[in-house]
RNA sequence: GGCCCCGUCGUCUAGCGGCCAAGGACAUCGCCCUCUCAAGGCGAAGACACGGAUUCGAAUUCCGUCGGGGCCA
């Protein structure tokens, strides 16, 4: 076998969902391993369900992740189109191919005496399959019944036997012919189906290796029958398991979010999604869970994917996200984060240099304690604006201790008293005050923190201060006093 | 309903016949650090679905049951 070529071939029904991701990543991973190409083609046949919007959003979603591909849309490539709907007459000839050597015939069924069929067929416990009633139509019958009104849909013949499916992940899948009816090949509007389509352009576009989804694994004997049909030689599978939701079913929105779009605007960073992902499915040994992507391309192999379905926890991945943030230099992190600043109202929409100054040193005290980057937003609010909502429980704690008054008065004559503040200063103010009224040190700071930043959380308290700034911290020490 | 896949701590997994009284990570709990919260360090708790068979020996092989998921629309 030559190059390795694999494809990731979605339907533009939506966004781009961890599941698709999932298998973007392993299909990326494995052929940038074997130096192989990455083909990105649309499968917008389901004219209903598809739109140039989720296209788009998938192709979005691919770029943020980093996940590029050497054939496809905006790149093009020698194997196009790679847009399924522009690829009409390649369907329609190679079914001609079909009907020519007798592998494939016309059915005028129609889909209400189908779907009775199916019942009947369940109710007496048969397969579902379709009995192959108009296999055996004489060309009279075909024209009378055409005569009707009837356009035929095309119907793949089934032969006896069984079908094996040669799975790198999973061995070999045997399937017995007996349980899959004549399948459609065309529908009557001359659109292809799934099975076909997807082999005629995976044959066509010669794509060694076929990594998809588990789902796929009961199609894949029908799409093995047109191969053999059409003389195409058969690529490698590997179905890799799905992706869970947390009470074990099929990942969908009702999970809380799934798209990659969402995780992007939830301010989690590509390279912890990627790594997240790789290990959903995937290790590499009994320890290491950090992975960067050139460590990914370097190990991932398939022998290496497990079988069982993975459930997405969303915690681990929350986990790894903070990881993240913490090994990113602050630089980026800042640019990060003036996107959420400035979504947030926080930050003006073309940042002052006093602003920048501001950021950076709020994401240096933050990028310890923050696990996404919108909590700079939820964690750090109270440095870019006056709107301070004191937090009820806090308040109560802290602020109507009986010595709060008192020491409030001093700390903000203290502070109105030196030329500027900044935290070596202000932890002399507040440590010395304490010594000397003979109180611990976090007996003033507790309250002090509440007054100026509204809750009882926050980064240390001088670096704060020094953030804030004299005027600042005196103005809130202040406003609190007059509400004691 | 039929067919197919899967079944190790709550979750992701390591394990591919003896190295396993089952290892790591997230989550949980405790302790340390500490101005709070994080981060970090240390520690605890926690799993081979069940039943047979093969074997000197099974988480690891085979069969069945049960459970979960998927496909067929």
């Amino acid at each position: 076998m030559g190059k390795v070529r694999v494809r990731f071939a979605p339907s533009p029904t939506g966004y781009l969902h961890v599941g698709g991701a999932r298998t973007v990543l392993f299909n990326w991973l494995f052929t940038r391993h074997a130096g192989g190409s990455l083909i990105l083609r649309i499968e917008d046949t389901d004219v209903e369900r598809s739109s140039e919007t989720s296209a788009d959003a998938i192709i979005d979603s691919m770029e943020w992740l980093g996940l590029d591909w050497d054939e496809g849309p905006i790149v093009g490539g020698d194997y196009g189109p790679y847009f399924q709907s522009q690829r009409l007459d390649i369907y329609r000839k190679y079914a001609d191919k079909l009907v020519k050597s007798g592998r494939a015939y016309p059915c005028y069924c129609t889909s209400e005496e189908l779907s009775e069929a199916r019942k009947v067929a369940m109710s007496q416990g048969r397969p579902p399959g379709y009995s192959g009633r108009c296999r055996g139509l004489s060309p009279e019958e075909r024209r009378s019944l055409e005569a009707e009104g009837r356009s035929p849909a095309l119907r793949f013949k089934v032969n006896e036997g069984q079908t094996i499916v040669k799975d790198l992940t999973r061995n070999e899948v045997v399937f017995g012919n007996e349980y899959i009816g004549d399948f459609v090949i065309l529908k009557s509007d001359g659109y292809p189906t799934y099975n076909f389509a997807v082999v005629v352009d995976d044959a066509l576009m010669e794509i060694t290796h076929v990594i998809r989804a588990d789902e796929h694994l009961p199609n894949t004997p029908k799409q093995i029958m047109i191969y053999k049909a059409l003389g195409f030689e058969l690529p490698e599978f590997a179905h890799v398991s799905m992706i869970l939701g947390k009470d074990k079913t099929k990942l969908s929105k009702r999970h809380g979010a799934t798209s990659i779009t969402q995780y992007r605007d939830l301010g989690y960073l590509p390279d912890a999604l990627i790594n997240y992902l790789a290990l959903l499915g995937w290790a590499y040994d009994d320890e290491q869970q950090i992975f960067s992507r050139e460590e990914l391309i370097e190990k991932f192999t398939l022998d290496k994917v497990s079988k069982n379905p993975a459930v997405f926890d969303s915690d681990k991945l929350l986990w790894m996200n903070g990881h993240y943030i913490r090994e990113t230099n602050d630089d980026t992190l800042i640019d990060y984060a003036l996107d959420h600043l400035i979504k947030a109202n926080l930050v003006s929409p073309r940042p002052t240099p006093e602003e920048l100054i501001k950021v950076r040193a709020v994401v240096v005290i933050l990028k310890e304690r923050i696990r996404t980057i919108s909590d700079i937003v939820t964690q750090g609010d109270f440095f870019f604006t006056e709107d301070i909502v004191y937090d009820k429980k806090a308040f109560d704690k802290f602020l109507t201790r009986d010595y709060v008054p008192e020491i409030f008065q001093v700390l903000k004559s203290r502070f109105e008293a030196v030329d500027s503040l900044d935290k070596e200063i202000a932890e002399k103010i507040i440590r010395g005050y304490a010594k000397e009224s003979k109180r611990k040190a976090g007996e003033i700071i507790h309250p002090l923190r509440v007054a100026l930043t509204g809750r009882s959380v926050s980064p240390g308290i001088f670096e704060i201060i020094e953030i804030l700034g004299k005027d600042t911290c005196v103005k809130r020490i202040g406003l609190v006093l007059t509400e004691l």
